[in-house]
DNA sequence: ACATCAAATTTTGTATACAAGCCTAGACAG
DNA sequence: CTGTCTAGGCTTGTATACAAAATTTGATGT
């Protein structure tokens, strides 16, 4: 039934000479909306009719996958979605901590007075879309906020590790932000760091960034309880 | 000249049933060694006739170092090996300070007794070899010592990411060692780190490494100087 | 009923064939 | 002599064919 012929449209993307590329994205994407659940097989025959091209392009898709850490590949045996391992995960959710805490440091020093209004609107904007209680919108308006603040820290290859890891970990963090409460902790923290990279205290604007974003880790014992057992099986190290 | 059959043996790498993955290493030492130069041209029939495989295992470690960072593929126009911006070295080296710091503070505070030990053998090893005067040794035993704090971490996702940028860097950091007096101020710097680490001080750790790893950057005015153009070549953005 | 082993099937890894875009050489006009 | 355009070759991107390993399936014996 998942091989049906009508996903065979899939690669409507701007066609850049490469379908392996179109391929790539498009399973990022279900990798990181939770589409595809880590430990899923991902045959590459399958993949190939599903998107109605050959094996070449997919098992190319698949490497770059692979190299990004989204899946893994054990030699002759197939690729899988990435299934990470609990400590594997709260070891990634601390380094998360200590680089965005990194970015809102470098932010506070770099920031340009255009940078610091958007960064203002970008935490108004979080706070207008809590109050209409819509999870997934204000889930976007807290990725913008970040982005502001990853674009302030004038260091692209800061700014593009550190969107890798977050997106890497955006689908353990969609489970997270259901919580009771946590909403209005996460716009007080968002105020804190607001105010320190306005007011250009580097070390406060790392501090309380590091706060907001240990915050996932912290929990981390009640998201466990709360994710699909897919999520955690071991992969052997 | 560069096709002749002499190197048609050089996959000797345990065979992990992957072809593909034998050329990436050896591709990926060649890059970190200098022997492939930033900006050098990537044939797929070429390198698939010097290794004696067709271009399908070639692709497949293209692919991978592309999205390492190590070389940059652009479609229909084949592969070279990536040609850094001075500006996106300075950022790189700026972050690999940020990076290391992270990890002496980790490790400040995580260490065993018996890994504080080794890193003490290790910076001893250092001050040893710095004696000889032989460049290789020091900067392989330094390698060593940045490894065991790595270690310390005890956080396997720090240390790849680290480890990753420290290698990506190392072509680069080649012609800075040989600078007069480098060695020794290197050296009480690694004694700095030492003593914070041993005194479980954290924060101190962190500075110490910072400074250590910065200096990098901070001769960089220098370093940009000695290089041969090809490591300069804008790539565009 | 269960375990064990072998053949068959499926799936990965590599090679080769084909298609399509890029670069260069050379003709030609100004 | 210089610039532009075109044809050809060359390289990349994809498809297909083949080889080899892994998993499944079924037979067989206990």
């Amino acid at each position: 039934m998942a091989s049906d012929a009508s996903h065979q449209v899939g690669l409507t993307q701007k066609d850049s000479g490469r379908r392996a590329d179109a391929l790539r994205q498009r399973l990022e994407r279900e990798i990181f909306s939770g589409a595809l659940l880590p430990g899923e097989r991902l045959d590459e025959s399958g993949l190939a009719r599903r998107f109605g091209v050959s094996r070449t392009p997919v098992r190319e898709a698949l490497l770059q996958l692979a190299s990004a850490g989204l899946i893994e590949m054990r030699p002759r045996q197939g690729a899988v979605v990435a299934a990470i391992t609990v400590q594997q995960l709260l070891q990634m959710f601390e380094v998360m901590a200590d680089m965005e805490a990194l970015c809102a440091r470098y932010a506070a020093r770099r920031m340009a007075p255009a940078e610091r209004q958007a960064l203002q609107r970008a935490h108004k904007a979080c706070v207008d879309l809590a109050r209409r209680r819509d999870p997934e919108q204000y889930y976007e308006a807290n990725r913008i906020f970040h982005e502001v603040v990853y674009a302030g820290t004038r260091n692209a290859y800061l700014e593009e590790t550190t969107r890798a890891l977050r997106n890497r970990l955006s689908s353990y963090r969609r489970f997270q932000l259901h919580q009771p409460g946590r909403v209005a902790n996460s716009l007080a923290e968002h105020e804190a760091v607001v105010a320190a990279i306005l007011a250009g205290d580097a070390e406060q604007a790392a501090t309380a960034m590091r706060a907001h974003v240990s915050v996932q880790g912290e929990v981390f014992t009640d998201l466990v309880s709360m994710l699909p057992p897919h999520y955690l099986q071991a992969t052997a190290s």
